[in-house]
DNA sequence: CCACGACTATGACAGTCGTCATAGTACGGC
DNA sequence: GCCGTACTATGACGACTGTCATAGTCGTGG
């Protein structure tokens, strides 16, 4: 769920301001959690005027909590698609390789100051916000199951392909924290090389 | 990293205040993130007097978290000595399963109310306080090179070692993320199921 | 021109946070 | 008994936070 500062804009190119405030508060959220995307910074990130908070969202900031959380899931698995039509011959290493590259690519040019901002919300309001910890499951569910049918598409037996979605996707959120504690991309290039030979021998069916 | 109450206390089975404010500070922190775990509520939960937190812990909420954290990795990598010391015929995915089946534990009979805090201090801290990125960094290093040295005991070589341990670590942290989310263990004995045979096959050198 | 809806502006409110200052207690050695 | 040290107690402070109330500005349709 990496995102440039360019993603998330509609076909004119431009956004809303309602989108906009969703998009900044990702944005806030995913490099120090949710206490420290205060709602003036929300607004002001987003150049968005401070008293269309409450007009856009009057759920408060829980709301804008879940709607950020609900957008990053719908881009991670966007995103899915577009690194399947990107890829000459697909596979299911592949993929995932691409998946993390998008991760090493940002923290090598802008450093690593941001995580997974759902990870970050799921880490913060799990337990004190009972729809923001649904909105997280909606958004993996969402994320897993885009990467569940494209290994499908690559042949992976169906009641494998969910299984391996959420490897894929653990091994990822996990390799992001790790890389981003040691501001180094060695976690990122790790799992996806450790993975690679069990995920692209998958086609087979299950072991054992 | 999962923990029960009766964890971490000292050869006479009591702990000191500052322990005991440290401990709690953890199981606040892992519940709710940083930012929801005020100092005046470490202090309630340790049943400690408020007073000592500046008498502790001079370099106030940062000093405690970066304590909390350097404890979790600490406890973590402890734990995988005595995960191994239990197993009777060790092997990596053995190891591993037990690593989780911590968690599966924690989550079957006490709910889904935390995380691992190591990675809720990352979410919240790494941008703001550089030192709790590195003692962040430090607990994952301490926690990986315990699974490591064990990997290394079953045979496997040491070069791939330090790889499978980070793709295990990622893996388990990744999958905890879900479960809680999803209020359900599955991502849990997904992932140990879907690594078994890769782990397994670990002590032949490296594919390709 | 006026009214109406959508949107913006801004100051205030009550609450919580981490931190600090100050004072107080307990207990050891001398 | 006294002093110094370790620890505790507590109220206050300033800096936030999310939320609300109130008023203002548009543009548009009648």
């Amino acid at each position: 769920m990496a995102v440039s500062e360019r993603d998330g804009r509609d076909e004119r190119g431009e956004r809303g301001p309602r989108e906009r405030m969703v998009f900044s508060a990702a944005q806030l959220i995913r490099r120090g959690g949710v206490a420290a995307a205060g709602m003036r910074d929300v607004a002001a990130h987003a150049s968005a005027p401070r008293g269309s908070l409450q007009h856009y969202f009057p759920g408060g900031k829980e709301q804008l909590v879940n709607e950020a959380v609900d957008w990053a899931g719908r881009y991670a698995g966007d995103r899915v698609g577009r690194f399947l039509a990107a890829m000459p011959e697909p596979s299911p290493s592949g993929l995932f390789a691409a998946m993390a590259q998008q991760w090493i690519d940002e923290y090598e040019t802008a450093g690593f100051a941001g995580g997974c901002p759902v990870a970050a919300a799921m880490v913060d309001c799990a337990e004190s916000a009972e729809s923001t910890r649904s909105a997280a499951a909606a958004a993996f569910d969402r994320w897993a199951g885009s990467v569940a049918e494209a290994l499908r598409g690559m042949g992976v037996p169906p009641e494998r392909a969910a299984s391996l979605a959420t490897l894929m996707i653990s091994a990822l959120e996990g390799a992001i924290l790790i890389a981003r504690s040691e501001r180094d991309v060695r976690a990122l290039t790790t799992v996806v090389r450790e993975l690679a030979p069990l995920l692209d021998g998958s086609a087979a069916p299950p072991p054992a």
